[in-house]
RNA sequence: CGGGAUGUGGCCCAGCCUGGUAGGGCACUGCGUUCGGGACGCAGGAGUCGCGCGUUCAAAUCGCGCCAUCCCGACCA
């Protein structure tokens, strides 16, 4: 009965309609929520007062639920929803007692755990895993999680997206007609089902929404649109790591938009670039946005959405002066002008005898000269065929840029037999002297002359190697790593670098899928035309671990006040002291009703357990309630993120939390 | 896929080199004391020592094979 009960309680919250109906009996049963429930007509007693047994006054008009004041807004930009609501539909179950929660915390740092976050998410009992690259959520995990979720619901929709779900097992049929079942490779998990019909696992649902919308919007009338999900990925990630950072099933927002044209791409991913800015200031986060390169995923420009954190796996350049800002693989070089004059190609080429010489390092110590003065010569297999790469000594190659300026789908360093058979010796003696593959260089070259290069002869090398007179060179790109102190390519000033976690990216895919899988519509003229696209994603969980990887301290989790599973945590310093119970069962129930997201620690445990269990799972505000500080009428406020203490009479003590809450929360979203 | 490491009660780890009765801390149960920053005492419960094969009178320990996990790299939304 309760299990069912439980359910459209569950159903009422995802679909994002209005509170849920009944709340579950376990689950703490505050006066206002009881109030809240009986008003309604619904069943269930609450056993927690029961159990408690503690008779419960209340300050004058502190139970009441319509009140003015009554309740906390927790969407500070939502301003047309009724607040209580909100506040509401931001918990899943509003406020708890302690000694009934499953919250497993830990003191010991588990072994496999690298990164701060990972750590913290399983010491405070939040994740655990199930297998490699595979967790579970606990309830305190699963809280925060929702947060997020409702975060990106309330800010999706504003943004005129409309909340769907598709299916996680999608048929091959799909993915062969995109092309990607031959091009997405390992990632994705592929299987058999008993008549042995192929399916995957979804990573992504480009396919499936397209499938979708080609079926169900015919004409120009019915666009744009945009539709997302909030579903389970699978990607068969190579090496699952970080916990919920970079593992294999994950929680994604996906979101995609179809129009009729260009103009209205370009206006549909500007409302998703907009909308990605107010959910990551919403949940507290130091982020950037930042050019990217699409990827597997394709299409035509994209940007990634970047929490700065120092572990993050992205680099990230930007510009000291300008806002240009772009992932590593993606920062580009500006060309720099050709300086004619400076130095003609007057040497001639001269072949060294260099035995044993093959790396940078080792031509520079054996010829005295710098990386500077030396061309690297790489030789790629792009898609079969051979393509010479030319960067200077100093510099690394970006294969992502490689790849875009060659137009090809795979590209990987050449083996041996393919490096003898264009060069015509072994690996470590590559040069663009009658080499006989195309040849392109970095712009770096442009205005370098008697370079040092590999002579295409075993042992041997060049020196005063010039482009044009020595060797052509087929084109000149942008194919270099940007180093801190380039120049940014809008602005010339240098350019900075800085770690990054990938929370969510932006993709104007333009009629990639559209085409390939004839996603069309009729125009006004009666004329088909084919849809443009964008998808839009967020990593929920990752954005959860980037939270915490970029607040926390040596204690624990420090919560941003919308992300926080709980906003209080109410702590009687000892439980068995009646007085101490009792005023801290009283302000639990007058939070409470007041709509605030409270925790009460009645474990019967020391003092000094329940401070450390508060640290460590973030909670941004404690109250502290003393038997000496009792006594004189007060309560301690502790403020989580600084420390800060405060004494409150205990008759303001629930207007003084209430109002830290609103602050915040309007700091925070503001 | 290449390189490295690890696998011993729920968690962190010792024991392995030098084969012989499976250990500690945390957590858990009971009782007592304690009670403002992860208490103490006493008494308990809990382990196929990753799996398999082999060597041996005897294997957590030695050998071989496999599996899993983690780290570095390759690779990559």
């Amino acid at each position: 009965m309760w299990a069912l009960r439980d359910r459209s309680c569950d159903v009422d919250e995802a679909d994002g309609e209005g509170p849920c109906r009944l709340h579950h009996p376990l689950e703490g049963c505050p006066d206002g929520l009881r109030r809240e429930r009986s008003r309604r007509g619904g069943g269930g007693r609450c056993r927690n007062r029961r159990r408690a047994g503690i008779r419960v006054s209340l300050p004058e008009g502190e139970g009441d639920p319509q009140g003015p004041g009554g309740g906390v807004r927790h969407g500070p930009v939502d301003g047309n929803r009724c607040a209580r609501r909100t506040g509401r539909r931001l918990t899943q179950g509003g406020s708890m007692r302690y000694s009934e929660l499953f919250l497993p915390t830990g003191r010991e740092v588990p072994s496999d755990a690298e990164l701060a976050s990972h750590q913290l998410m399983i010491r405070a009992g939040m994740i655990r895993k199930l297998t490699s690259g595979i967790y579970s959520y606990l309830p305190m995990g699963y809280r925060v999680i929702r947060k997020v979720e409702q975060i990106v619901r309330e800010e999706m929709n504003r943004a005129g997206a409309q909340e769907l779900f598709m299916p996680m097992v999608q048929p091959a049929e799909l993915w062969q007609e995109s092309g990607r079942w031959v091009h997405y490779g390992r990632e994705l998990l592929r299987f058999r089902d008993r008549h042995e019909r192929e399916y995957c696992l979804g990573p992504t649902h480009e396919e499936v929404i397209t499938d979708l919308v080609r079926n169900e919007i015919k004409t120009y009338r019915q666009l744009p649109r945009n539709l997302y999900q909030i579903q389970t990925k699978f990607r068969d990630e190579i090496r699952p790591r970080f916990g919920v950072m970079r593992c294999r099933e994950f929680a994604m927002k996906d979101a995609y938009s179809f129009d009729a044209n260009e103009a209205g791409a370009e206006e549909s991913y500007r409302k998703m670039f907009e909308a990605y800015g107010r959910i990551f200031r919403r949940c507290g986060l130091d982020f950037r946005a930042v050019e990217a390169d699409s990827g597997s995923i394709g299409g035509s420009y994209s940007h990634e959405f970047m929490v700065m954190a120092d572990s993050g796996e992205d680099a990230v350049v930007f510009c000291t002066a300008c806002d240009y800002a772009a992932n590593l693989e993606k920062a580009e070089i500006a060309p720099p002008e050709k300086t004619p004059s400076v130095d003609e190609a007057r040497l001639p080429l001269e072949e060294v005898h260099t035995p044993g010489v093959r790396t940078i390092e080792e031509v520079c110590a054996f010829l005295s000269v710098t990386p500077r003065e030396v061309v690297k010569t790489l030789i790629f297999n792009a898609d079969g065929k051979p393509a010479a790469i030319l960067v200077r000594g100093d510099h690394d190659v970006n294969e992502i840029k490689v790849k875009n300026v060659l137009g090809c789908d795979e590209l990987e360093l050449a083996m041996d037999d393919m490096i003898l058979d264009v060069t015509g010796s072994p690996r470590g003696f590559a040069g663009a002297v009658g080499i006989r593959a195309r040849v392109i260089a970095d712009y770096s070259l442009i205005n370098m002359t008697h370079c040092v290069m590999g002579a295409n002869r075993e042992d041997y090398h060049l020196k005063n190697a010039s482009p044009e007179r020595d060797f052509s060179v087929s084109a000149y790109a942008d194919l270099r790593v940007v180093r801190a102190g380039d120049p940014c390519p809008r602005c010339a000033a240098p350019v900075r670098m800085a770690r990054g976690i990938e929370v969510g990216h932006v993709f104007k895919l333009g009629t990639k899928y559209s085409r390939s899988m004839r996603a069309v519509y009729l125009d006004a003229a009666g004329k088909e035309q084919t849809m443009v696209m964008g998808c839009y994603g967020i990593g929920i969980g990752r954005t959860v671990a980037a939270a915490i990887e970029q607040s926390h301290d040596d204690q624990g989790i420090v919560w941003p006040m919308t992300l926080a599973p709980y906003a209080v945590i109410i702590t009687p310093v000892n439980s068995n002291e009646e007085t101490l119970a009792r005023a801290s069962e009283s302000l639990y129930q007058a939070l409470s009703a007041r709509g605030v997201e409270v925790l009460l620690d009645d474990r019967d445990e020391r003092a000094g357990v329940k401070f450390k269990d508060a640290d460590l799972i973030g909670i941004p505000l404690r109250i502290t309630v003393g038997p000496k500080k009792l006594a004189e009428g007060r309560v301690e406020l502790r403020i989580r993120r600084t420390g800060e203490v405060r004494m409150l009479p205990l008759g303001e003590a629930v207007d003084g939390v209430s109002d830290l809450i609103r602050a915040e929360l309007e700091r925070i979203g503001g």
